[in-house]
DNA sequence: TGCGGTTATCTTAATGACTAAGATAACTTT
DNA sequence: AAAGTTATCTTAGTCATTAAGATAACCGCA
């Protein structure tokens, strides 16, 4: 239909190869997030919250259980391991003093970090041999995969109005 | 130092991109790994069991909490709950009657699949729109990430002996 | 053949994160 | 000030998971 027609069993095959390796990366990711948690004593809850924290600087109770997809309840145990562990610091927001307002502490933000920079200068490693339209390539296919994760969640979560395509 | 100088704070800034890009497509990943499993009224670990059979067709036991970074008692009563789902026969080794051997009922296969059909099918749309190279080039990515992801996992769990770079 | 050592799974008890339901406290509107 | 809403906490119970050890089966060797 387009060029390169006699290509297209290569292509096939480089599109299965594409799905069966994006799989396994997810898997994989997931696992490695298992590992980290666990050689930082933290359940993968801990860690999702902790990295929520370090990227907005301070959120509420609520928003932290929003985002982690966990009740009210499990945040307020989660908060005390944390508060005990001494990675948060918690108070009262003196605005309104329901709201509970959760500050990562900082000076324990780079432990955090530990576990990851091995494979963060790993990665750096790999991305450097890219020239700039790769890298470009790349970016924009993980946006448009994550704009597929948050549609399919969407669908997932309310009804299932079926993915449609015409 | 190569060529393209001028274009340099560009690359950076792609670079940036690509690995924040990159860290929010692993977590979105996990969520709707979390959501998929919930959808099926399932565990993650029963899905990652699942998935894991339904790839190698038949597994021991044991082999199922290698894979599954489970013990082999939480693998007991994992096996126990998908088989009172009907998801999953277990039956002993003849050969070697201490072995359990566990099959997925290939009847069921498909409901495992089905929340799946519709990322996989907006996957599918998305590839497509990548020429022969893209793709190749997504794929390579993609296997070398799952490369870092089992080096980094090893130096995790067993000694951490630093990513020697020199 | 039978004995020691090893392997594979299961059992049991305890742990701990999580949920659901509802209580408490604080803010907002009228 | 009362009613309604919002934000968090409390409590009780559930369930997957772990750790330790029991059970059963295999293998090699005397």
């Amino acid at each position: 239909m387009i060029a390169g027609m006699s290509h297209e069993p290569a292509r096939a095959s480089a599109i299965a190869d594409l799905m069966r390796a994006g799989r396994e990366m997810s898997r994989l990711s997931m696992v490695f997030r298992y590992a980290i948690a666990e050689q930082l004593g933290l359940t993968v809850s801990d860690l999702e919250c902790l990295d929520y924290l370090a990227d907005v600087e301070s959120a509420t109770a609520g928003q932290i259980a929003e985002r982690t997809n966990l009740t009210t309840g499990a945040v307020t145990s989660m908060l005390r391991r944390l508060q005990q562990a001494g990675y948060v610091r918690a108070e009262r927001d003196p605005a309104d003093r329901r709201r509970v307002i959760v500050t990562l502490r900082p000076e324990r933000a780079a432990e955090l970090e530990r576990p990851y920079e091995g494979f963060a200068k790993r990665a750096k490693q790999l991305i450097e041999g890219y020239n700039v339209d790769e890298v470009m390539l790349l970016a924009r296919h993980y946006d448009r995969m994550q704009a597929m994760y948050l549609a399919e969640l969407d669908r997932l979560r309310n009804g299932l109005p079926e993915a449609g395509v015409a």
